[in-house]
DNA sequence: CAGCTTTTTTGGATTGTTCAAAACAACGGT
DNA sequence: ACCGTTGTTTTGAACAATCCAAAAAAGCTG
């Protein structure tokens, strides 16, 4: 079996976005569905030990060149480093853990972009609406009952 | 006219916040009074010229003193600096150019938070929704039409 | 498979922020 | 008005996340 068949569905979507298909690129791809909300460095970690070699510098540039190609979303809640994710096509939100920091997927009320008005938009054209929900975790609640 | 009769509600604020007056801390807040929406960078530059000898590092400090002390909020926009802001009782939001970085305050139309909810909380104990508006300000709207 | 172009590597630079120790200053009590 | 305690500032260094640039390597098109 060669490298390309293993993963067909990375290789066509990196493909597809007019980019080449390289070792590092789709092991990237991958671990960001195996871990949708991964910083470069979970990233890197994941990806060094199926493809020895990769330096921390390619994973950058491969999750910017998604980023780029509108394969991978980017996100930046308040206070940690950025984050990466597949979902990308709808206009979804995050609820972040204040305690653990641990992320889940909210999804958007309305379809699409902006999903909410601002009161004033102050002339602004405005694009997109970005919520971040912040608060406890299940886990981390019941770590502090207990 | 001594020094804490020119700025009699920083004073206050920060004595009734439990912390001590100094020249620094009043010309912190008083920045932050002229720039809404300041970096410690920025708020540096505004303080070293009314009290040299201040070091950015006593910016970070007093900023992080007052954030702690609930006196000011702090916001990061994705891909920005930190910025300090005085509005810090109501749960108001924030509209970003993403072009030129400008940012003004947007109303909650909810009076307090979480003004939100989400569809799913997985299970989180919500505290608060963080909504950033991204778009194009009208000055630099008029330039690419221009 | 040959060559052009993109990607990766390597090493360094940068920005924003924090840490820690020593010098200093605010302020409540005498 | 001064003093001592305790909080604050300074200084200098460290740190994390990210980007930049040049040379080496590899993917892809004909």
């Amino acid at each position: 079996m060669t490298i390309a068949d293993s993963h067909p569905e990375a290789e066509t979507a990196i493909r597809g976005a007019g980019l080449r298909v390289t070792e590092s690129r789709r092991a990237v791809y991958e671990a960001l569905r195996e871990h949708p909300h991964a910083s470069a460095e979970d990233v890197f970690a994941q990806v060094v030990p199926t493809v020895p070699g990769t330096s921390l510098q390619s994973v950058y540039n491969a999750l910017n060149d998604f980023v780029g190609a509108g394969l991978v979303r980017r996100i930046e809640p308040a206070g940690r480093a950025g984050l990466f994710e597949l979902r990308v096509a709808d206009n979804h939100h995050h609820i972040v853990c204040r305690s653990c920091g641990a992320i889940e997927d909210v999804d958007c009320v309305h379809g699409e972009a902006p999903c909410l008005q601002p009161s004033d938009a102050h002339g602004f054209a405005l694009e997109v609406a970005e919520v971040t929900f912040w608060g406890v975790c299940p886990a981390c609640s019941t770590d502090a009952v207990a």
